[in-house]
RNA sequence: GGAUCUGUAGCUCAGCUGGUUUAGAGCGCUCGCCUGAUAAGCGGGAGGUCCCUGGUUCGAAUCCAGGCAGGUCCA
């Protein structure tokens, strides 16, 4: 006989189960080879960088990523699952320098590179170790075995080539790049590592004139008689040798302002702050006029004419300063953007050290910084100085050495992406973005806003930048492949076999191929986010091999990855997409939010505020953690990560899944339910069976419809639902029905239709929740099913199989009990005592079939339901004014007039419409209502009313009469009994024998009613006996009467259930 | 400073193509009910300046503007 077992209860341990039988079956092999010469669905995977442990915040991108290639493998497609892993970088090397207790560039050179390029090679592994063990055990399906490593020869190799055809068409050039430079260290700062270094200092500022010396190019013109300067102002004095040029914000008023003898130029609304003394303003102007204006610098380093003049510029801000400010090229993004813009010249006074160059011989060799108070005295000297006050500021220094940081144009290489700007835009347009909003929003900025790629790093761990100076003309040159390099090389046998890394590939020298001279590489590694944002051809060690799989998986149907993402990998995959393809490199992506800890704050390393996920999963399992990131909100939400939110997608779904099943194993063993043996009739379906396989299709049809959309918070809550559905009314109601004995029509209905449903479920499930699904449909699958779940095609609903009508019917049927149960609440008679009568308005009385009704009868426990399509003639009317007539037609007077309505008998307003409109007089304003102003509601007088709402009202009798008195009482005790059933640890099929020991009155209740009781509580013999010890006593009181039952088991298990 | 998202019950979130009376759900709290599966379910109750200020409108949680606060990315 077909036995169930019950589901292993401890979610880690089903899980482990679960994942043996996967690694057994070779389960992800087999979903792969099943779909071979399908439809591809093309998935790319954003490696993951391997320079730390994986945390909770990490498995939440990671969800969505397994969730949409398993359902489009069960959909029929082939999805591709290559694992890829992003090793460089220098957080990588942040973590070894640590490790071998090094803090600079220079401690690193004396270290070793090659050793420390070693060191980095294995923290990557090691970590890339501990990320493979936490996805295997999340289920997320992804093929581990054959990653694509961005480290590796193969990967380099593909780089270069891309990097090659960037250069051969003038997309790869030299330039500078402006960035907090540590003179110390010799090296630029990444973003994060200046965040950690900002300090509060105290530094003097300068307010400084520029003396007009030309205004034939500009609007404004001075008075030639009196001495004019613009005032300028700064917080770094030593960038003031470096001055190019001046900047103004074209749109705002400035103003100019006699002192004394001489006459300053200051935008209007800094004027108050900036100056001091008598003040008489002469006029004001746009900053647009003093465009073109020649002045004097403060030094000057350059003769260019192009210089020392005043420019507009969007970044000029009213906050502080003047309104003017200074530009130096050398330092400051912004200044050097603008000098390229303009073409002004480069002046760089100050060495890598952060020294004077002999280019400024006043601090020749002095560190800028301290050169401050010199620079400030000189100006004095010379007049320039209008002011010099200390200033409070944010500075930042270096995290390492405390040295102050300089904002330093550095020599660096570019992708010129702004060359393909237009086509940037055109392929992000071509890109379904979930939500749309980050691909208009803050995608489409930045790329309205491109700038070119700075690409160089002056670090170890990275992709060597493939670019050879010549020491002789200066020529250089990129190399494409190895084969080239070989070609290229002064020492061929030395190209053909070395590592291209640093320092290896350093040693390969090339004959310069224009003048025969020694060429060296650059000492350049690559942007980390250029390795990643490459792998669609990298991946493949495109194009020196597997040329047909490139195409085969160019470009993606889906990615997916956190919203910090959109300037990373996303948007690097675009540029070098279009570049090199033309075309865009993704036409799905789901963004995702970050995981938060439970003040709200993004999970991580620093912060200390992760949470491990190997506990979590040990205490809840993966599939809570999934289903509790699915359903908690939109993918791009960020979500509050605590274990009480994983605990609760344990307790409230997965287990009401594991619930429904075991109810399930439990009947269907007792009765040996076989689908394979007891087939259904489909005329014995009962109303509730057709209305959960309804339930299950409409569902259906919503899941794939969502998914189609990438909406998952669409699918998940119609799955939540459907859950719900299945077990709180579904199953309640069914219950009886598995109870009765045999196996007749109706019993093997029941159990098919809930055997089927679950198979369903399990389906419709299982990209979300693999490992429960899987063990639910394995203990159900019969020999002719598939061996797992996931070789499953995914469920299809067509519409014949869905019973709206019924699905609506059943809506109705829900609300008109819980009407019931508030009527019996407020009447105050529990549900076990059984009543006469209920009576249901409903507008579709006639919709109500006996079967509906009846389910109303069982849960209401009342003898008969009558059903009403209104109970008008109880009614009585109340006026209620109609806004969407009156709020258009009469405005503010339309409020009054609702008011005035609500005061009105029914029955008068009735008389006063009946000819049409009439008249009234509000405010002493006559006002014209018409018929259809007026909503007649029908309320029933207050001492009839019981229970209202969506329409239905439910009204019950509660005359009680000592026929349904006795049957409460016999319908208590039972459940009492069952209870003490329950106490005494009996299985729910065990027979057992009573005996009792009561008062008078319920004495003889019992006597009377012994077959029904004896019926209902699994009894073989219920006899009046005092003093009967029993297994099991219990003194049962209620309605002031007592009992005492004494139970003793006598059949065990199942066996009595065949009678 | 810029871009962008968010702000609704103690907590997590719906609603937000404007329709006025009682703004919903889950968790939590509380009272009651139900229970041959359930860490479950059902009903009642307490709990809300729908971030603030203006505007548009007969009518705004919903649309617009400006703030404030928080997240993220970029400066």
């Amino acid at each position: 006989m077909k036995r169930y077992d019950k589901l292993t209860r401890n979610p880690a341990e089903r899980e482990g189960e679960v994942l043996k039988f996967w690694s057994k079956n070779e389960t992800f092999g087999k979903s792969l080879s099943i779909r071979e010469g399908s439809p591809r669905f093309v998935f790319f995977e954003g490696p993951p960088t391997v320079n730390g442990w994986p945390h909770l915040g990490h498995m939440m991108p990671r969800v969505y990523k397994d969730l949409f290639p398993r359902y489009k493998t069960m959909k029929g497609f082939y999805v591709g699952r290559k694992a890829g892993w992003d090793t460089h970088g220098l957080p990588v090397e942040l973590e070894v320098e640590k490790e071998i207790g090094v803090n600079s560039k220079p401690e690193i050179e004396s270290y070793g590179v090659e050793k420390f390029v070693e060191k980095c090679k294995e923290s990557t592994r090691k970590y890339q170790g501990e990320w493979e063990r936490i996805i295997m055990r999340m289920g997320f399906w992804i093929d581990l075995d054959d990653p694509y490593l961005t480290y590796t020869d193969n990967y380099i190799e593909t780089l270069w080539w891309e990097l090659k055809s960037m250069f051969d068409r003038d997309l790869l050039y030299q330039g500078h790049k402006t960035l907090p430079y540590c003179p110390r260290c010799g090296t630029g700062l990444s973003s994060h590592e200046v965040a950690q270094g900002y300090k509060t200092v105290e530094d003097l500022t300068v307010t400084l004139r520029l003396p007009v010396v030309d205004d034939t190019d500009s609007a404004y013109k001075a008075d030639p008689n009196v001495k004019t300067s613009v005032l300028t102002w700064t917080t770094t004095p030593w960038t003031l040798p470096a001055n190019v040029a001046a900047a103004v914000s074209a749109d705002e008023l400035y103003v100019e302002v006699q002192q004394q003898d001489e006459r300053v130029i200051v935008a209007k609304l800094l004027a108050d702050k900036v100056l001091r003394g008598d003040q008489v303003v002469l006029r004001e102007f746009p900053g647009s006029a003093l465009i073109g204006l020649k002045y004097e610098p403060p030094y000057q380093l350059t003769d260019d004419d192009k210089a020392h003049r005043i420019y507009a510029a969007d970044f000029v801000n009213m906050q502080d300063g003047t309104g003017v400010v200074h530009i130096a090229c050398a330092f400051g993004e912004d200044d050097y953007l603008l000098g390229q813009e303009l073409g002004l010249p480069f002046v760089q006074p100050v060495d890598l050290m952060g020294r004077f160059t002999d280019m400024f011989p006043l601090a020749e060799g002095e560190f800028v910084k301290d050169a401050d108070a010199r620079i400030i005295e000189d100006l004095k000297d010379s007049q320039r100085l209008y002011r010099s006050t200390p200033h409070e500021h944010e500075y930042p220094f270096c995290w390492r050495c405390d040295t102050p940081l300089l904002y330093y144009a550095m020599d660096s290489w570019y992708v010129r992406s702004t060359a393909v700007k237009e086509q940037l835009i055109a392929n992000n347009a071509k890109i379904n973005w979930v939500p749309a909003h980050v691909g208009e929003g803050r995608l489409g900025s930045f790329l309205a806003n491109v700038r070119d790629w700075a690409l160089s790093r002056d670090r170890y761990w990275g992709t060597p930048l493939n670019l050879w100076t010549c020491e002789g003309c200066g020529k250089v040159t990129c190399v494409g492949s190895r084969a080239e390099l070989v070609k290229l090389a002064k020492d061929p046998q030395l190209a053909r076999s070395v590592e291209l890394h640093r320092p290896y590939v350093d040693r390969v020298e090339l004959k310069c191929p224009d003048c025969g001279e020694t060429a060296r590489r650059v000492a350049y590694v690559i942007d980390t986010w250029f390795d990643a944002g490459s792998m669609h051809i990298a991946q493949w060690h495109y194009p020196f091999e597997n040329q047909d799989r490139f195409k085969r998986n160019f470009p993606a149907d889906f990615i997916s990855e956190g919203i910090d993402q959109t300037r990373g990998w996303f948007y690097t995959l675009l540029v070098t997409s279009t570049i090199i393809h033309g075309q865009p490199p993704f036409l799905n992506c789901v963004v995702t939010g970050h995981g938060l800890d439970e003040e709200g704050l993004k999970m991580s390393k620093s912060k200390g505020n992760v949470l491990d996920p190997w506990q979590v999963i040990e205490q809840y399992g993966a599939d809570a953690i999934r289903w509790s990131f699915f359903s908690q909100s939109a993918p791009v939400k960020s979500k509050r990560l605590s274990t009480t939110a994983v605990g609760e997608s344990l307790y409230k779904f997965l287990d009401t899944i594991r619930n429904t099943y075991d109810f399930f194993a439990l009947y269907a063993s007792i009765d040996g339910f076989d689908p394979q043996i007891h087939h259904a009739d489909e005329t014995a379906r009962s109303v509730l069976d057709r209305w959960i396989l309804s339930r299950l299709a409409s569902t259906t049809q919503t899941v794939t419809a969502s998914l189609d959309a990438y909406d998952v918070i669409g699918s998940t809550s119609a799955i939540e639902a459907l859950i719900s559905d299945l077990s709180n009314w579904y199953v309640r109601l069914s219950r009886r029905r598995f109870w009765r004995g045999g196996m007749g029509p109706d019993k093997i209905a029941a159990y098919a239709t809930l055997r089927d449903v679950l198979v369903e479920i399990s389906k419709l499930l299982a990209p979300f929740v693999p490992f429960v699904t899987e063990a639910v449909y394995r203990l159900l699958r019969t020999s002719d099913c598939e061996e797992s779940v996931h070789l499953c095609a995914y469920p299809e609903a067509s519409a014949d199989q869905i019973d709206e009508k019924l699905e609506r019917d059943m809506v109705r049927v829900r609300q008109i009990v819980a009407l019931g149960h508030q009527a019996r609440n407020q009447a105050q008679i529990k549900v076990r005592q059984p009543l006469s009568r209920a009576v249901v308005e409903t507008d579709a009385a006639d919709a109500m079939t006996d079967e509906l009704v009846a389910l109303i009868r069982i849960e209401l426990n009342v003898e008969t339901v009558e059903t009403f399509s209104s109970f008008d003639e109880l009614s009585e009317e109340t006026p209620v004014p109609n806004f969407r007539t009156l709020g258009p037609r009469l405005g503010p007077l339309g409020s009054k007039a609702g008011a005035w309505i609500r005061e009105q008998e029914a029955a008068d307003l009735r008389l006063r419409s009946e000819a049409g409109s009439f008249s009234i007089e509000l405010d002493g304003a006559a006002v014209t209502l018409e018929p259809e102003d007026i909503i007649y509601e029908k309320t029933l007088p207050a001492h009839l009313v019981i229970s209202e709402e969506a329409g239905h009202r439910v009204l019950l009798d509660t005359t009680l009469d000592d026929r349904l008195r006795t049957k409460g009482i016999v319908r208590e005790l039972t459940h009492r009994i069952q209870m003490a059933r329950k106490n005494a640890e009996y299985e729910v099929t065990d027979r057992i024998a009573m005996t009792y020991q009561a008062d008078g009155a319920l004495g003889a209740l019992v006597r009377a009613n012994r077959d029904e009781i004896a019926e209902e509580i699994l009894a073989v013999s219920v006899e009046e006996k005092a003093s009967s010890p029993g297994e099991y006593r219990e003194t049962i009181e209620f309605d002031g009467m007592t009992i005492t039952v004494a139970l003793t088991r006598t059949t065990k298990g199942n066996a009595t259930e065949e009678e």
